[in-house]
DNA sequence: TGACGTGGCAGACGTTTGTCTGTTATTGGT
DNA sequence: ACCAATAACAGACAAACGTCTGCCACGTCA
């Protein structure tokens, strides 16, 4: 005969951490007696036994003694920070970090958030490094960068999305579009605002974030 | 006594909130103890009134009674849900949901988890349309999809990229690269799994997810 | 001058929540 | 049969934490 509740132990445990690992990545970690109520447990300490095993098991970390305290630890998912998408960089405001964003987007990354922008790109001069108008760049904040990196630079107080080329000593700024012609410029004029790591495009409606206080 | 430093009272509420925020977004809201401490209030009140200042602007929501019971409101940044990327797609397989995924992507969007997945590509079909070998798509899915969208497609066993176009009532698969032929597939072998909304090029390190229990 | 709003302080109270101790039933191994 | 390991239960205690009441200092406005 069907034997019936059979509840196969390790999907259990599996199943307590995905739903503790949700609460966490949707803002709030669940408290002992939350887990306990969510899988029906009679005891308490059914609930702890658990979630401590997975903290044994690497998969959980907690605050001991803290009122939630349970958290995915540094690794797995990378801490997801959010990144301000400027709008319009004016000359020389970034290094204040003061500028006031159009939204947030949530990045993975293990950079502090202060070293991180997004930009939203214009125009079709990165058009065959498939970099389209509308598209998105993550940016991290460097002034230096190497021959090959797609970079953010400040030209005549405009942004722009180019391809860095170190050529004998000499700085260029290398659009990926035919129709374009490179930038060779003015040292003085010229600043390397910062790397591009990721490039985002939103097939549908927005996929951006709040407004500000 | 004068307490000495008079910080412009409205830049007091903003930096209590964005601390508020990055706890929440980092996984853990603070207690309101510990946005007293941060800021050096000697009393709790102190703080909680910040606090409650905030969700009367609609800056916050709140359980109330609730440890740690700080929320952001529902819209601000939207949910970020964590989305499995999926390495090989089998035949069937996305129906289930029981795949198990090479890692996972944090995406903001107003849908659920299980209506989405990320998806590695494979060559260069889709390359003027800037979707290069490499990147990330994420899909929501669903069978049905317009003229002129992207989606993924199951072709014989293979999951692929291309456009979709409806052409008298014929439904055919587009790669957006010349060197490539368009699929006019017997509908009885083709399924479309979903549609792509987004696109990502990570163009540094991995950007990619904790392993599984 | 007085009324009022704001921002901060002090101390306490009660709920929420983590933690502890101990018990019971089931399973698998020797 | 005995032992150990596992999973669950029951009940209690103590720390963490939200909340409340009252007070003070300073400004603005009429």
């Amino acid at each position: 005969m069907s034997h019936a509740p059979r509840p196969r132990s390790g999907d259990r445990k599996r199943r307590i951490f995905l739903f503790v690992r949700d609460r966490i990545l949707s803002g709030a970690p669940p408290t002992v007696r939350e887990v306990q109520a969510h899988f029906g447990f009679r005891a308490v300490q059914s609930a702890r036994d658990h979630l401590e095993a997975l903290v044994r098991d690497g998969l959980l970390d907690k605050e001991p003694g803290k009122a939630r305290g349970y958290r995915l630890p540094a690794h797995s998912p990378y801490p997801t920070v959010l990144v301000p998408l400027l709008g319009r960089v004016q000359a020389g405001a970034l290094t204040t970090a003061s500028e006031h964003p159009d939204g947030y987007l949530a990045v993975q990354s293990a950079r502090e958030r202060d070293e991180l922008f997004a930009l939203r790109v214009h125009g079709e001069s990165m058009r065959d490094a498939a970099i389209l108008p509308g598209d998105v760049v993550i940016v991290h904040r460097q002034e230096d960068a190497r021959s090959g990196d797609i970079v953010v630079a400040l030209v005549e107080e405009e942004a722009t999305v180019k391809r860095l080329k170190v050529q004998a000593g000499r700085v260029e700024l290398h659009p990926a579009n035919p129709a374009f012609a490179p930038i060779v410029p003015d040292p003085a004029r010229v600043r390397i605002l910062g790397r591009v790591i990721e490039v985002r495009r939103y097939l549908e409606g927005g996929g951006l974030l709040s407004p500000e206080p």
